[in-house]
DNA sequence: CCCAAGTAACTGACGGGTTAGTTATTAAAT
DNA sequence: ATTTAATAACTAACCCGTCAGTTACTTGGG
């Protein structure tokens, strides 16, 4: 053993507040996606994001603490940047849908995000603030855009009348099938699953199913 | 019939070795559905089938053996149910769908079984045994089920031509919706959820959907 | 029918391993 | 020199799995 290390590059570590808890609430996100939120050791979580627990608890109070946070610092930022694009968007009815799934094909389906609907279903029982959060924050929203984009279109004549809220969930099943079978299921069937190919084939047989029957034109048209 | 209350007499206990496991299991599968494996106590368990956690290593080696019982047991039996009840089904693919999906809103949806894909969704990363056990025996199934009579439909001339495994994976997804909902996010949303319409709706739609063009389906005898 | 003697289902307390959370100490940064 | 990010050893609590002991039930001899 050298008295001096004069390679001096082997720290043992390095103090970096800044950049410490987004680590841990990265390293954490998957963590509780494989393991769950009981089955996941506050040790694991640390040593993945590359400190020692007691660093955990520099940042966070206790592990549920860090259980929520995780799922809200994940969420907010890739919200704000949905409602930003779905904003700008279109205003035809059926344009507006489908930009909704391309952006879930494009953003979500192979970012880590993906594992959050897998925690939430798994977790919600033992934390009802988060299920009431994502509720509110995402399921809600994406429910709401959707029933209103179906809502206009019936209103203009493009679809055929139907539930607008049914509507909604039929549109929004393949999404969380998508997700959930790439977090869970997936990995263990040897035949290959491409969710934007579902995605696909959903939204033209979804509008197919909802399009207007080729039957003699009602009367005058609403105006506006 | 077993003799569970004894009359007036304050029995600490009785001896009932046939419906033990029975019981177990029962129990053990709300357990874990609400918990999760690993927030799952064996004294909660014990208690909530009324015996004590040594009980239960009566009839389970350990946690993890009880995990795959409560799985395997909960679902070979309506496993075959569903297998006799669909091997007995008309010829006409549009009719042997509808038939699965009238089995599953009548029988699953309700059932206290509906919330092994939950449960499944939940524990896949950490017992891959039953990951591909449910894959193999419940997932591919429905699957094969649904393509080949997609496949069908279009040989004979009653379905435009779509991937017949992609149409399938369209079919389960509302499904999986339902019974997620139901045991996740659902109890905590105050507007009504109604799975068995949701897959109405969505049969309705797919049918649509699929159908060949020329040729719309009849109309339905309720609208609205 | 009655009552030991025997059997086995069931209990409950405990040991050992694991893990959430704490704290005394170290060392980077200013 | 002082401050503080980070560590590593530590504690307390929890929970799985075990087993010596208890109790419900059975059996056979009177």
């Amino acid at each position: 053993m050298g008295t001096t290390e004069t390679t001096g590059v082997e720290r043992r570590w390095s103090r970096r507040k800044e950049a410490r808890p987004a680590e841990i609430v990265a390293a954490a996100l998957e963590c509780f996606a494989e393991r769950g939120f009981a089955g996941t050791t506050l040790d694991t979580v640390a040593a993945r994001a590359g400190v020692t627990k007691g660093t955990l608890y520099l940042y966070f109070p206790n592990k549920e603490e860090l259980f929520k946070a995780v799922v809200r610092e994940s969420l907010l930022p890739h919200l704000e940047g949905v409602l930003g694009e779905l904003s700008a968007v279109p205003d035809d009815p059926a344009e507006r849908i489908r930009r909704l799934f391309g952006f879930f094909a494009d953003r979500m389906l192979d970012s880590p995000l993906s594992v959050i609907p897998k925690l939430i279903v798994a977790e919600a029982g033992n934390f009802p603030e988060i299920a009431r959060f994502y509720l509110a924050e995402v399921v809600s929203r994406g429910r709401g855009f959707l029933a209103g984009a179906i809502r206009q279109g019936i209103e203009r004549g493009q679809f055929r009348p139907i539930d607008p809220e049914q509507a909604a969930y039929v549109l929004l099943s393949p999404m969380l099938l998508a997700v959930l079978w790439q977090r869970s299921l997936g990995p263990f069937d040897d035949r290959p699953f491409d969710g934007k190919a579902l995605i696909r084939t959903h939204l033209d047989v979804f509008f197919r199913g909802i399009a207007l029957e080729p039957q003699p034109p009602d009367r005058e048209p609403r105006p506006s």
